[in-house]
DNA sequence: TCTCTTACCGCAATGAGTTGCAATAAGGGG
DNA sequence: CCCCTTATTGCAACTCATTGCGGTAAGAGA
């Protein structure tokens, strides 16, 4: 990972300021292992920084995301989960009977992605957003 | 596509009611060709039966899911759209950076859904989450 | 170090979807 | 055909996320 200068002047170079929030809104996806949701670091961010509109998160993440420092996928429906941009890709299979999740590594993506794009010349990331349907114990017995 | 006597059967067989509302949501999603917005469908609901709330016409999209008479999926993030179930099972293709989507037949899936299974156990319906990434055209000359 | 442009902030309002609740009505049983 | 249980409804309040706007402060240049 790179170090706070290089971030710093990485936020910079792209015609943007470091700001106290911006700092603040980083070091708490940076701080998480993987996938929180925008409220959740609206809320760590707020334990030092009370006065820090939930706005204020989600344009930072936004900015972050476009400079490359984070990013976001999708587990649940509807729900966007962030993530440090630098943890190793990787796709999720999500029951929408029981709602376990599982990871899948990236090469197991690599297949159908490069299927796609050579019929299509279309970049897949299916990484992006959780992969669902129905895991093997559920598709025996339907949880109630 | 069943006839009316055939839906309603299957309604209340399921131990629910053929009510007003319910009629008119089934209605609303059924003349719509593909993929449309809770909110179209309350617009729509709404012309001809301007009480019913959107609570209901979201409550009812549910409850027609459940009984297998509509499903949903998604496009863009966030979004979740509605449809007849009895289309025929696709997949979409959502270019991230101009936001153009391509059709994708079940075909396609067919090959990956089967890995995983074969894999994992996992039934996987690909057609659920529109897959992200970069199409053609903007992988040669990102859009301004 | 000071100035000045403008990116960014907090706030208030809005949009999409969800939930609790008291009132209503679907429809099976008598 | 009426009764009674309870699924369903409309409404109001709420959640998560986004947007418009006037004011603030980052940081490049003098």
């Amino acid at each position: 990972m790179e170090n706070t200068r290089q971030i710093e002047e990485r936020v910079r170079s792209s015609g943007r300021r470091m700001t106290v929030q911006r700092r603040a809104v980083l070091a708490a996806v940076q701080r998480s292992r993987h996938h929180v949701t925008a409220d959740e670091i609206a809320t760590r961010v707020r334990a030092t920084h009370p006065r820090i509109d939930p706005s204020t998160v989600y344009r930072n993440l936004e900015a972050l995301e476009a400079i490359g420092l984070v990013s976001h996928s999708h587990l649940e429906d509807r729900i966007t989960r962030w993530h440090r941009a630098d943890v190793e890709r990787h796709g999720h299979l999500v029951c929408r009977a029981c709602g376990e999740e599982t990871e899948l590594p990236a090469a197991s993506l690599a297949g159908f992605e490069r299927r796609l794009q050579a019929a299509h010349g279309f970049r897949a990331d299916l990484g992006h957003s959780a992969i669902v349907g129905i895991c093997r114990e559920c598709a025996l017995v339907p949880p109630e």
